[in-house]
DNA sequence: CGTAAAGTTCAAATATTATTGAACAAAATG
DNA sequence: CATTTTGTTCAATAATATTTGAACTTTACG
């Protein structure tokens, strides 16, 4: 078990109210980690990106461990999946060896790490998927031909309409 | 087991050929599987919809349980997701009493119909949250107040963007 | 009605994904 | 350079989500 206050391995409101995160850090930790799920990142990455939204200043690893009550593996590699996407930066403190994060708070910056770091290259996996299709296609039959070609040009047109919108999107989010 | 055919639970690539499924089929379903994961969705989701996405004609349930060697329970449940965001419509013909499949093929009306069903009561539900919070922050002393409503603010924010540009979008999907 | 076909539901089984923690690596400190 | 602090990795474990299939409901048909 990862902590040790605990008395079974679930993290819940009791808890974390027990290591001392006030009513509101809860209350927000729990929107990021339901915000997260949405996304479909794991728990602990709305956990700890919920905390430093929710602290002044910013924080240790260590720290978030302690007040979240979650693994050492579980902290570093959340940690890792927010630098990935730039929700999160280090911050250094004089006289601390420590790394310190504290999150991005801009709308534009956290879309945009995040359609680049974990939609961009899946997305590029399809078009490339799609190319080859488009080769398997072309040695059929016309008959068979025609309704497959119809079907495939259907898919490039979504994809240049995404194309053209996400960045627009991303600059309608500069303010 | 679902199924006569496979010596295993799994449904490769070798078994949806077996089934007669064509390889541009066994593309699409592959292509729309990827897609479903991306969108937070279950596989057999995307198998379904990526089945009759590659189908020129509409498909009853039966058939499409034989041709992606899935379970009754995954097929109907499956069904009732895409008809929930209505990716796909029933269409009916004479003579039979089953329930015919055919997918939707507008991007504007895909997406229109999952942020509406999937998206939308998860951001109210958010919006629900906020709202406790900010009864929560308002009793707080007025340092501690003034840190929590800096935040809170921030995500009032990102929410008033986000219900800016959905609309936005979607008119810009109607081509 | 009685029967059969079509479709749904849900508890149990399975598959997938996240978390843990101990072993390891890197880097600063004295 | 030995030691301590900081952080990473990854195999085992735990937790979660999906799939299955048998029991059930609903609807149509003779």
């Amino acid at each position: 078990m990862a902590h040790s206050a605990g008395t079974n391995g679930k993290r819940g409101r009791d808890e974390m109210s027990r290591r001392g995160l006030s009513q509101v850090e809860v209350a927000l930790v729990e929107f990021f980690v339901s915000l997260a799920d949405m996304a479909g990142m794991p728990k602990s990455v709305g956990e700890i990106y919920g905390l430093l939204f929710a602290s002044e200043e910013s924080l240790a690893m260590d720290e978030i461990i302690a007040r979240l009550g979650l693994s050492k593996g579980s902290a570093s590699q959340g940690l890792r999946f927010l630098r990935d996407c730039q929700a999160v930066r280090t911050v250094y403190r004089v006289g601390d060896r420590r790394d310190f994060y504290e999150p991005e708070l801009g709308l534009r910056n956290l879309a945009a790490g995040f359609l680049k770091e974990k939609i961009g290259p899946r997305l590029a996996e399809g078009s490339r998927k799609l190319a080859q299709l488009e080769e398997v296609i072309a040695k059929e039959t016309p008959t068979l031909r025609r309704v497959h070609e119809n079907r495939v040009h259907r898919i490039r047109s979504w994809q240049r309409t995404g194309q053209k919108i996400i960045p627009f999107a991303l600059k309608f989010l500069k303010a």
